[in-house]
DNA sequence: CAGTAACGATTCGGT
DNA sequence: ATCGTTACTG
């Protein structure tokens, strides 16, 4: 079977599929594997596997991942594999950063040149809307969000604007779709940039006209390896056929019950088109699961089983059955958090680590109630995803004038700073430019550097200008005299920006010059500045903080691919999950796909698996009743143990919703009519209620109240949300205080008692 | 040009 | 409720 001893470290500890998926190295391979499965330790085994058997050298294998995280996780493993003899993997990477390196090679034959920008989501948005605007759409009956999807949706499916029929174009702005589409592609062209979808678009068909370029690619690997294959859209789909066209060593690996991205173009039936592509392609399942207890894994086959059209994997391990995953009623979201922080602390107490507990949420709404919580009870938090670090303003600013820098022609990043910070130069100027570069068909730069030498701008805002056109060239410049970094530094400082951020004496703004400090050590990392651009394209990290123990808050999308040894799930209630608009719209697909979010959230668990649902919770600012969510009802009895805070227990919990025929056939959006319980509930918990309600009452009445004391600058004081802080200030029965988790904050007095 | 009031939208989110 | 964007006003 194979001309390498068993023995080779590689394969040790690997069960007989795992084994298989390794030495199985010609022709087409499908793996099938599970959550939990040990899919990444026999994909890397695999990799090992090719390498030392002389199979092939690192850089004649492509191994496509879905996110940096798992390229990078990937290299690491099998760099202790292997040695350093992993170097020279050069195309192990997401398809994307491996699509942009093959695309800087060929971008003339696209029209572009090898130098072109990455835009991200934001500078789309805003090419877009002016795109709108000049074709004389309403923007506000046709938002860009929506023509910006539709033109991911077509990217997605390897579509050029040609590609789009009538009826396509038919989505956006009564038949405009495609036209917009092709103005949009010009314009990118014209700027010399490049969206998400078009760097495997145009890859795609550059392989597609290219026959040299192709053959080139398929005789250089020898093996492709895709990770994650279930989040592969048409487009990738296509891209990885022709470069397996001739040699077929392709192996992907995957889980359909895991397929929780199709909203992004994700499609699934690319497992089933594989079958019909690469005829006579081994398949592998991975059932035996190695991360959680029986109980858990019971529980999540349980919910998954509901879904009809699975490819069929039954997992199964040897763990022991270990606990019931706990289900817990509770009365509404602040009591939900309370209670997830007294399981944490117990659990703590018992000698968990908080790295190892994660709270996952449906929504990116639901954090808020667990960090207000935290923050009062000085659990110590972080929430994945929000805004994560290079999507912060002030980090995009800097980096809008890095690109001007280094890119004179990137019109969008000089828009972005030409006014920031504020020096005078406001709509009509920059209108002004804009002419006469479209007038002329030069960039915004150039057109500025002109406009000065016509007397079309004048006074202050010919100065301002004058200043900004002057150091853009002076610091591009002493960009080969400088380190980069260096010259970074120096630029914030010159432009105002540092100065700006300093005269901002808000709550944030310590905080954003700490991230610009950051952003600049963060570029020392790199070669040289389009390097360190390219890479902060591709690559939205946020690897921060990682010092201290923390519980880790985040959505269910987050957390795929993670384990955690205790996990409480929150908000398992009709509306939160599955989402409203899952049961709104889109119908038995959409309600399945939430069903595989339940199971990817449950099978993170390895030991210990809480599932709460509310009562009742605040959305949009509007308290709305709500009924568990069918997931709980779908998970099997035998493995759960259900209990909830509220009067009148489970019994009449149960009665109300478990036992009817179709509990959930009259569940619309707020009804607001909720099940007997909840009236049996409000009743017991009269007194909580109303003692909140009258503890609020008074904080309102001593809003006029005059500076207290009690109070001075240094003392130590205690608030209910932001908890302990030192008093840095005093204005009248105002204070400026600096929280020790919750940074500085501006509050009246009479929310904060003196701390003991 | 800058500050403020009104308006509106608001899952999931890597690259 | 809240945040971001736009429209209007000083």
């Amino acid at each position: 079977m194979t001309d390498i001893s068993p023995e080779a470290p590689y394969l040790r500890g690997l069960n007989a599929p795992q084994r298989e998926a390794v030495l199985t190295t010609e022709g087409p391979v499908l793996v099938l594997a599970g959550a939990g499965t040990g899919k990444t330790a026999a994909l890397t085994a695999r990799l090992a596997h090719l390498v030392a058997t002389r199979r092939a050298w690192p850089s004649e294998i492509l191994a496509v991942t879905f996110t940096n995280k798992a390229a990078r996780e990937m290299r690491h493993r099998i760099g202790r594999m292997l040695g350093d003899a992993v170097e020279g993997m050069p195309w192990l990477g997401t398809f994307h950063s491996i699509a942009a390196k093959m695309l800087r090679r060929h971008a003339e034959l696209v029209g572009l040149q090898s130098n072109f920008t990455i835009l991200d989501t934001d500078d789309q948005l805003r090419l877009l809307k002016q795109l709108i605007v000049a074709a004389d759409i309403d923007e506000k009956r046709w938002p860009a969000r929506q023509l910006a999807g539709l033109i991911d949706r077509w990217k997605n499916r390897g579509w050029v604007p040609a590609d789009i029929d009538a009826a396509e174009s038919e989505a956006y702005a009564n038949g405009r779709g495609g036209e917009l589409y092709q103005r949009y592609q010009d314009r990118l062209k014209a700027v010399n940039a490049c969206d998400f979808g078009d760097l495997l678009l145009h890859m795609l068909v550059i392989l597609k006209t290219h026959r040299d370029v192709l053959e080139s690619y398929q005789q250089r690997f020898r093996y492709i390896l895709v990770d994650e294959y279930q989040d592969t859209n048409s487009s990738q789909y296509l891209w990885l056929r022709l470069l397996a066209q001739t040699r077929k060593n392709i192996c992907c690996v995957g889980d359909d019950d895991q397929s929780i991205y199709s909203w992004r173009g994700a499609e699934v039936a690319n497992i089933l088109r594989f079958e019909r592509d690469f005829p006579g392609a081994a398949v592998i399942r991975l059932e035996q699961n190695y991360r959680s207890t029986g109980h858990i894994l019971a529980a999540a086959s349980g919910v998954i089983a509901q879904n009809g059209g699975r490819l069929g994997k039954t997992l199964w391990t040897e763990a022991d059955s270990g606990e019931k995953v706990r289900v817990i009623g509770v009365w509404d979201g602040p009591e939900e958090a309370r209670r997830v922080g007294d399981e944490i602390e117990a659990a703590q107490r018992r000698g968990t680590k908080l790295d190892d507990v994660a709270i996952l949420v449906r929504a990116q709404f639901q954090t808020r109630e667990f960090e207000d919580r935290f923050i009062a009870i000085g659990m110590p938090y972080r929430i994945v995803g929000g805004f994560r670090f290079y999507e912060r303003a002030e980090i995009r600013d800097a980096l809008a004038y890095l690109r001007v820098i280094s890119q004179p022609a990137d019109d969008l990043a000089f828009e972005r700073i030409v006014n920031v910070p504020k020096r005078g130069l406001g709509d009509k100027a920059v209108q002004k430019i804009h002419q006469l570069a479209r007038a002329e068909g030069i960039s915004l730069m150039l057109a500025a550097a002109r406009i000065l030498d016509s007397d079309e701008l004048t006074g202050a805002a010919r100065k301002s200008l004058g200043r900004l056109v002057a150091d853009i060239a002076a610091w591009r410049d002493r960009l080969s005299a400088l380190p980069h970094a260096e010259l970074a530094r120096q630029m914030l400082d010159e432009s105002g920006y540092t100065a700006m951020l300093q005269a901002d004496r808000s709550a944030e703004s310590a905080g954003r010059l700490e991230n610009l400090t950051e952003l600049a050590r963060a570029m020392e990392e790199y070669e040289t500045l389009p390097a360190f651009l390219e890479h902060v394209s591709l690559v939205m990290d946020n690897d921060a903080d990682a010092q201290r123990e923390q519980i880790t808050i985040m959505t269910i999308h987050a957390a795929k691919g993670l384990e955690f040894d205790t996990v409480f799930l929150a908000g398992w209630e009709e509306g939160v999950f599955p989402s409203q608009r899952s049961l709104d719209e889109g119908g038995t697909a959409s309600l399945e796909e939430e069903r595989r979010l339940a199971y990817v959230a449950i099978t993170r668990a390895r030991r210990l698996c809480f599932i709460f649902h509310a009562a009742n919770r605040r959305i949009y600012g509007q308290w709305t009743s709500s009924i568990p969510s069918r997931f709980v009802g779908e998970l099997p009895g035998e493995h759960i143990e259900s209990e909830t805070t509220m009067t009148g227990g489970a019994s009449l919990w149960r009665a109300q919703w478990s036992e009817q025929a179709d509990p959930f056939a009259d569940v619309g959006r707020g009804t607001g009519r909720g099940p007997g319980w909840q009236r049996a509930a409000v009743a017991g918990n009269l007194d909580r209620t109303t003692a909140r309600v009258g503890e609020s009452r008074v904080s309102a009445a001593s809003f006029a109240a005059k500076p207290r004391g009690d109070i001075s600058v240094g003392q130590r004081v205690f608030h209910s949300k932001f908890g302990y802080g030192a008093v840095a200030e005093i204005e009248g029965n105002k204070l400026e205080i600096d929280f020790e988790q919750a940074g500085r904050k501006r509050v009246l007095d009479s929310f904060v008692s003196v701390a003991t």
